[in-house]
DNA sequence: GATGAATGAGTTTTCATTCAT
DNA sequence: CATGAATGAAAACTCATTCAT
C-alpha cells in the first residue's frame, strides 16, 4: 500500500456503480468486517456477491485497493465533517460543554452504528495493519484535535472545563472515546446504543467516578 | 480453535524449553506482534528463528496452538493474578481509592510493557480472531470484574467514589483502561509510559474533565 | 494460428483503418516488438493506443491474428518483393556481385529499418513460436533462394564468385544476412547502419577474412 | 529480474539435486527450449515433472530464477571457458587460423549440440527478453572479444589474416557465428551438423564466396 | 529433537475473449 | 463503429502441514 494511495482516495470521485460491482462492495464489507481484511479471501467475496472474481479485479486492481476503496468515504465522512458540519452547528446550538459532548458522541454513535460494517474494519484494520495505521492515525489526529481543541477552549473560557491543558484533555478523550467505539462496537458488536449508555459515558467523560468530595 | 484449546492451554504447565524452541517463540512473538498472526507465515517465523518450519509443527502442531502457546500465559497472569497477588495487596496497602487506581495502572502497564510485544498480539487478535474473542472477552469479564467488583464497593462505602451504580463504573473503567492500552501499546507503539501520564490518567477517571462547579 | 491462417492473411487486401484502428496497430507494433508478442496483452496494447479492449477484438478476432495481421504485410513486401521489384533491377543496373550485394543490402537494411519495430517482431518471433517458425521458415527459403540462386548462378558465370556449390553459398549468406539483421536490429538495436558497417559486411561476405594468400 | 541476480547466480555452487528436483530442472529445460519461456507455464513444468508446483517454487523462488538458474551454469561454461580451456590449447596446439577456427567451431558445436535444449533457451531469450539481454549481452562481447582479440592478432602478426581493423574482424565473426548457431541449434533445430558443414563455414569465414581474382 | 523434502489446497492476480448496448 | 461490463480459465506464487530419515 503506497503512502500516496490514500490521499489518491480520499480525492476520488464516486462513480456510479452498476448491480454486481454494488454486490462486490456489499460482500466484501460484509466479510472484511466479520472475518477482517486478512482472513478473507477475494474468492469468498467473489462467491458472496455472486460475481466472478476477475470483476473484483477489474474494479479495484489489487484487494488492497479494494480494502481502501471501502475505506476511506466512510472515513472521509466520520473525521473531518466532524469540524465544519458537525462541531459547528453542535458548539453554538448547546450551551453547555455537557450538551455539546452528548449530541457529539449521540451523532458520531448513529454516523457508526448506520455504518458499522465499515466502523469495524476501519478499527480492526487500523489497530492490525502497519500501514493503515502509519497513514490514518496521523490524519486522525491532526483533524480531529485541531477541531476540537477549538470546542475545549470555548468551553474552557466559559469555565465549564477544569484548567487541566488542553492537550492532556484531548489525549483522555480519545482514549476513552476510542475505547468507547471500540469495545461497543467491535468487541461486543453492538447493534445499537441507548441512551442511559451514553448518558453513563458522559457523565464520565465530565466527572470521573470519584465523589465530588475527593477533588483535588 | 476449538473450544477447549484454551481451557486445554490455561491449565498447561509450563515446560522446560530447547534453545531452538526458544528461538521460536521470540521469532513467533516479534512477527505476531508486528505484522499480525494473519499476515506472518510460519516460513517466516521459521526463517527469522533459524528453525525449520518442522521444528514448529513437532513442537505445538498448528499455528494456532502455536498462537495460544504464546497468548494465554501472559493472559494468566495479566488477568486472573490481578485479584489474588495484586488486588489484595494493592487494596489494603493503599488508603485511597486513587492510590489504588494509581498503584493498579503502573503495575499493569509495567507488566504489560515488559511483555509489550505479547500485549499487542493479544489486543490485535482480541478484536481481530472472532474466534479468539468469543473465547477470551467472556473470561475478561467474569475474572476481572469479579475481583474489582470488591474493590470499588470497598472504597464506595469508604465514601471515595460517588454512587453511581459499580456496573456501570467497571465499564467505564474498562472502556478507559482498555482504550488507554490499546492505543497507548498498539496505535502509539510506545516504549515506556511517564508517571505523568499515568496521573492524567487516574485524575481522568476519578474527575473527568468538568470543572467542579459544573458537578450535577 | 491454423494453417491456412497465414494463407489468408497473404492474399488479403489491405482495407482502409479507422484512426482508432490505427491506433491500435501502432501500439501494438511497438509493445510487441518492444516486449514481445508473449509478453504483450491485449489490455495494454488497448491502453496504449487509448482504445477500448474490445475493439482489438472486433477487428482482429484474436490476439494471433493481430499478430498476423501486422507481420504478414512486411513480411510480403521484405521476401517475395525481393525478387521482381528488387533483384532484377539491382542485377541488371550493377555490372558486380559485390555492387549487386552492396545495393541489395543497402535497400534491405533501409526497408527493415523504416519498419524496424515490425521486423524485431518478425525475427522475435520467428525464432519464438514454433508454430510461426514452422510456416514462415519454409516459406522464406523457398521464395528467397529461388530468386538468389539465379542472380548468383548469373555471377558464377560471369566468374565473379568461387566454384563452390550455389546452395552452400545461400546457406552462408543466409546465415551470415540472417545474424546481420538479428544482431543489428535486435540485439543491437541500431536506429541506423552506416555505410562503412555496410561496407565491411560486403567485404567479408565476398572475401572473409583470411590473407589471400592463404587461399586454398 | 534484477540486476545482481546475474551475478547471484555466476557464483552459485552447485548443489546435489533430489530425484524430483532434477526431474524439475529436466522438465523445464524441455518445455522452455521447446515453447519458450513465457509460452511455458509452472504447472506445464509441474506436470511434466510429476511433480507439485509448490516444489518448483520452494526450490527457486519465482519462475524467473528458475531460468536462469538453467540457463547460467551452461554459460558460464559456453563463454568464460572459450579463453582458457579451450582458447588456450587450441590456439597453440594448432598452426594455422583455419585451424584453429575449425576446432573452435567443432568444439563449441559439440558442447552446444550436447546441451541444445539449453542453448535453444539461451538464445531464444535473449532475443526475446529485454532484461535478459541488457544483462547477457555486455557480458557476452567482454568476455569472449577480450580472449578472441588475442587470438587473431597472433594469427595476424603470423600473415594468415588480412590487415583489416580487429575489431571488425569480430565483429563479422560474432555475426556469423552467431548466426550459425541461432540458425542451426533454433530456426532448424539440427540434432547434429556434419563436418562438412562446419567446413563450409570456416571456408565462408575465411575466403567468403567471391572468386580470389577480384579480391580487392 | 530436528529437519529436508514435498505437497494439496489455496491465494492474489492476469488474460483473452464475449456480448449487450 | 465502439465500448463498458463481465468472466472462465489459467497464471504465478503462498501456505500450513506431513513424513521419512
Amino acid at each position: 500500500m503506497s503512502n500516496n494511495m490514500f490521499n489518491e482516495f480520499l480525492s476520488s470521485e464516486s462513480v456510479k456503480l452498476t448491480v454486481k460491482q454494488q454486490r462486490i462492495v456489499q460482500a466484501a464489507i460484509r466479510l472484511f468486517a466479520e472475518k477482517g481484511y486478512s482472513n478473507t479471501s477475494t474468492a469468498e467475496i467473489a462467491k458472496l456477491a455472486e460475481v466472478s472474481e476477475a470483476s473484483i479485479f477489474k474494479q479495484y486492481g489489487t484487494k488492497d485497493k479494494l480494502l481502501l476503496a471501502l475505506i476511506i468515504p466512510q472515513f472521509k465522512e466520520f473525521f473531518p465533517s466532524m469540524a465544519d458540519e458537525v462541531l459547528g452547528q453542535l458548539c453554538r446550538s448547546q450551551s453547555t460543554f455537557e450538551g455539546f459532548l452528548r449530541e457529539f458522541l449521540k451523532n458520531r454513535i448513529e454516523l457508526a452504528l448506520k455504518n458499522k460494517e465499515i466502523f469495524q474494519i476501519i478499527i480492526k484494520e487500523l489497530i492490525y495493519k502497519e500501514e493503515l495505521k502509519k497513514e490514518l492515525i496521523p490524519y486522525i489526529f491532526e483533524v480531529a484535535a485541531s477541531r476540537l481543541t477549538q470546542v475545549i477552549e470555548l468551553f474552557k473560557e466559559r469555565g465549564e472545563l477544569t484548567d487541566i491543558p488542553t492537550g492532556k484533555m484531548l489525549k483522555s478523550l480519545f482514549t476513552f472515546v476510542g475505547g468507547f467505539f471500540a469495545s461497543q462496537l467491535v468487541l461486543l458488536n453492538k447493534e445499537s446504543i441507548d441512551e442511559q449508555e451514553i448518558e453513563d459515558a458522559v457523565r464520565f467523560m465530565l466527572h470521573g467516578i470519584g465523589s465530588s468530595s475527593s477533588n483535588n
